[in-house]
DNA sequence: TGTACATCAGTGAACGCGCGTTCACTGATGTAC
DNA sequence: TGTACATCAGTGAACGCGCGTTCACTGATGTAC
């Protein structure tokens, strides 16, 4: 079945890669080691070579998650200088993940997620609190420069800001494309916006 | 093992509650035809006599839920005449049910919900626009009145009011009451606030 | 350069477990006489 | 008011299924001589 040995290494990233992509387009639920086998061209039991436990497989699995999401938040960082674009630019990217298969809420809201391995849990939340993190430091300087009012609070902003994509990436998986998650994206950062920059409200 | 026997009426009702108090205290996930059968008193095959299956007692869970929902939006709106107040009663009466135990959020973000049977999708996704409508509707009385601002999208903004519920009751959750909700809820509030209220920013 | 060998990625059969569901049954309850 | 009977809520054993995991194995690959 399998095309090649490979070295461990390689399949290790392989096989995560694999996971998420089933993760994402089908949900946690549907990850099981025997459907990341076959779409890495492997035996059930082949994985275990690789990982003890599924439980390793999903820690990779996160960790793959964690770079996607800060490599988000910098792409979006260098693009521009001006803090409000920045968050801009995470929204975006943001929606096109979320069109992509939303791997990220499907894991952060999963069941397993809340329930399973406390580890797990606290390394979830860690990822979260992490990314939330990321963009009240983009707030806190755009307060600095000016063009943010200093009377907001980064964090609960940061908070708020993760609210705006959450509930329209569920609503796209739910309605299986029916809403409209461009134009909901388009008018919840004219709001958002309107909340937390300085002045230029017309 | 029954206490006694009772009418299948009365048992539906009680099996719905009981399964809807399992989701809210152990997450979708953990919701068994056994555990609901011994929280019930009863023997699992027993819950076959009231429910053709497990998805028809799903069904009757998110009823309850439903229910509970709207009145949650009616008791708020109930209290006072101001669209403003009527909102963030509806914030704190959220916040209390997550601090109970999530079961919306629970449900509306489970993989079961979101990979599991298409009616049940439906299902749910109308539950959520029905809720953001009642909260749309909140905030076009508002409007006519000149507590909010007139530019503001009824329906974006309270896509917007969920996105500030569901990220708190999830982090709460994972943190397992480490996050300090009450907090946030505060803050979230004076923020929305400031971005959909007419003229009186400070 | 060719051969023997060790390593270790991948295989396939088998397992135990939890779960949803079925089915023939039992026995309490309410009703008809 | 008491007895016979029908109804139907609840029981318990058994099932098939999917899943994570194990284990003895096979055979390709790279290395040492």
């Amino acid at each position: 079945m399998a095309e090649q040995k490979l070295d461990t290494e390689i399949r290790r990233e392989q096989i995560a890669e694999a996971a998420l992509a089933i993760v994402a387009e089908q949900g946690l639920r549907r990850l099981s080691m025997a459907a990341v086998a076959r779409r890495v061209g492997l035996v059930p039991s082949g994985i275990y070579r690789h990982f003890a436990n599924k439980g390793t497989m999903l820690a990779a699995v996160l960790d793959l998650l964690e770079k996607r999401m800060t490599g988000n938040v910098e792409a979006a960082c260098r693009e521009t200088r001006d803090p409000l674009m920045q968050l801009r630019g995470v929204l975006v990217r943001h929606m096109r993940f979320i069109r992509e298969g939303r791997a990220i809420p499907r894991i952060i809201f999963s069941d397993d997620a809340h329930s399973g391995d406390p580890k797990r849990k606290q390394r979830i939340s860690r990822m979260i609190l992490g990314y939330a993190g990321r963009l009240a430091e983009i707030i806190r300087r755009g307060q600095k420069q000016g063009t943010i009012r200093r009377e907001v609070d980064p964090q609960t902003a940061a908070m708020m800001f993760f609210g705006v994509i959450a509930p329209a990436g569920m609503l796209w998986q739910l309605t299986d494309g029916g809403f409209d998650i461009t134009r909901h994206a388009k008018r919840s950062w004219t709001l958002f916006r309107e909340a937390i920059a300085a002045k230029d409200r017309k």
